[in-house]
DNA sequence: GTGCTCTATGTGAGCGCTAACACTACCCGG
DNA sequence: CCGGGTAGTGTTAGCGCTCACATAGAGCAC
């Protein structure tokens, strides 16, 4: 066990040419005759030789190596981050090591930042959605490639997000279309810059039609949340038009209002966000706006490797738009 | 920009020592004065230091890092697993690199293990729920740490699982319990040992109970394939009582029954799988069998370091029993 | 044939660390 | 007062790789 394998001298002994001459194979410099190069590849495959990516981080100082923070990688919306900066990652070559924190406070991040330094990665990505994290990163090592996920807007960091305003405009507007009169919001936890985003897209739907936001009503993303929220809602019969800042809040909501006996989409229509897998299977399916987490990867990635090739820390920021998917919970509102 | 922090002689330098001592506080070795150890334990916090974990990998021959295989980690199973892996990890003082995977068979996999091994991680967790992983995971290099968390119980590796066949036939008991005369079930993917157990535990009660089971009902995991199962459900009068193969197909399942208007949990019971968190928040809310991911984690990782510990690659199997969560969605059977 | 460029390859140093061993005090028993 | 432990510390080698440079040979112009 832990037998150490063979390592390039040994593939270069075989292969009859100098350790470098394979350092140059594996790393696809030009000026290596073609049939040295197959020599040599002959060797690595007979060998089964794998380079240790401990001596190269060592001597060029830094891994093929991502180092991602996040908070709560259970919540449907983080793990889909995740897998997607995982599967983006992988097609460049690079793995990623998951620094997962119980609180986006400073003291938390900056002990997983830490631990990715150590390891020398090549970059880290930090998705970071509260306000105490916007904070932290400030006070973070200036010298390492840092992109921000669903960060502060407001901070000069390289930053990617969904355009949080944007999507609730429009799940707001989806509504209004409809015929609503006004739409009633149950939103996140007011420290994450999601919640705060959505808040201010479907204000700004609603003031620009020339309504007043009716109260908002504040929720923490669980069902559980939702459906204390819904108890609310369905007790108030002027409420025809409920947008959620998620989709399981939409659910706590749907099943306090089916309690109550209001039907969805007759009496209440209601927009989510996320768009879940099993959105489609509520009662009734829910019509949700869809954040495009693959892009986000692809954008974050891309942000950071160019800050890692450059050598400069950027400041770029990108944001991806989502999209509406309708579903059934959406009617006219019901005649007075 | 990535310019190189201190090393450790440069501690060792501001410390006045040599920088083998400085590595000795750094490892907790016994034999070092306490003045000094606090000498150094100055001049690392003066300087920032931050100890090469390439060059420790490089020298010792592994790093603190442990690789994890995984497939869909948008799932909220693997996604869990993940998460509490990761936190378990991290208390041990290992970083977890992840190396999600498209498809779980040989070549996936492999490629997926060499990546980990040549960043020289200290162990391997193969999260490898279907037929196909198990075989790969014989042809693997046998000098590697490794543990298969939801493998294929009849392979002689290393495995911690969930026990399936426990949770089912404690689902399956709670619906006979209650009155009913037989249990259907609405299964997962057939390649898939977590569906292969939570079938054999269901068939298991019912056989005890002296009930002929019902034929199967295939879906994939996912509310869509458990909508089309609950539509043909809904349509036999006889149906009383419904045990699926996870939460999702549960709601599939529940609104195919809400819209033909058969109702939960009067005229039909249900149990699912996994506890999600929304599924307190289902119509109705739905008593389910709650796996502990968190001691999947633990286990998994006790067994590795084990493994990484005494350099034998044992094969212990460790099984972690569910609990049942009781909630609405079961009643007793319609008087005929 | 001399001097040049260009390609293909080799040589040596050193990245930052740990392991093994060497060394220096100092204490102890006889 | 000397041999022999035992704490505390230093010295040296080398993990496997890349980088910078040295070298060798081929091709070509004059």
């Amino acid at each position: 066990m832990a037998v150490h394998g063979p390592a390039m001298t040994d593939v270069a002994r075989l292969a009859g040419v100098s350790h470098q001459t394979v350092s140059r194979v594996l790393n696809g410099h030009p000026n290596v005759r073609e049939q040295t190069r197959l020599r040599v590849r002959a060797a690595i495959a007979e060998l089964g030789y794998r380079p240790n990516g401990a001596a190269r981080a060592l001597v060029t100082g830094r891994s093929q190596v991502i180092g991602v923070v996040a908070q709560n990688t259970t919540l449907y919306g983080p793990a889909s981050l995740l897998a997607a900066l995982e599967q983006t990652a992988a097609e460049e070559g690079f793995a990623v090591s998951v620094g997962s924190v119980r609180d986006l406070d400073y003291r938390s991040i900056s002990a997983a930042v830490e631990r990715h330094l150590s390891h020398r990665v090549a970059g880290i990505v930090v998705i970071a959605p509260v306000e105490s994290a916007g904070e932290a990163l400030e006070r973070l090592p200036k010298d390492v490639p840092l992109v921000t996920v669903d960060g502060d807007p407001r901070r000069p960091v390289p930053l990617v997000t969904v355009d949080q305003v944007a999507g609730a405009r429009a799940a707001t507007e989806h509504l209004l279309d409809a015929g609503h009169r006004t739409v009633w919001h149950v939103s996140g936890p007011s420290d994450w810059f999601d919640s705060v985003g959505r808040i201010e897209g479907w204000r700004e739907a609603l003031l620009a039609a020339g309504v007043d936001p009716p109260p908002l009503m504040q929720g923490d993303w669980s069902a559980a949340s939702g459906y204390r929220c819904g108890q609310l809602l369905a007790r108030m019969p002027e409420v025809t038009a409920v947008f959620t800042a998620n989709d399981h809040l939409a659910l706590g909501v749907l099943r306090a209002l089916h309690e109550a006996g209001r039907r969805v989409p007759d009496e209440i229509s209601m927009v989510g966000f996320d768009d879940v897998p099993e959105a489609a299977y509520f009662i009734p399916p829910l019509t949700t706006v869809r954040p495009d987490f693959d892009a986000v990867a692809q954008a974050s990635i891309q942000l950071l490797l160019a800050q890692v090739e450059s050598g400069t820390a950027g400041a770029l920021r990108q944001t991806i738009a989502p999209s509406l998917v309708s579903r059934d919970s959406v009617a006219a509102p019901p005649r007075p």
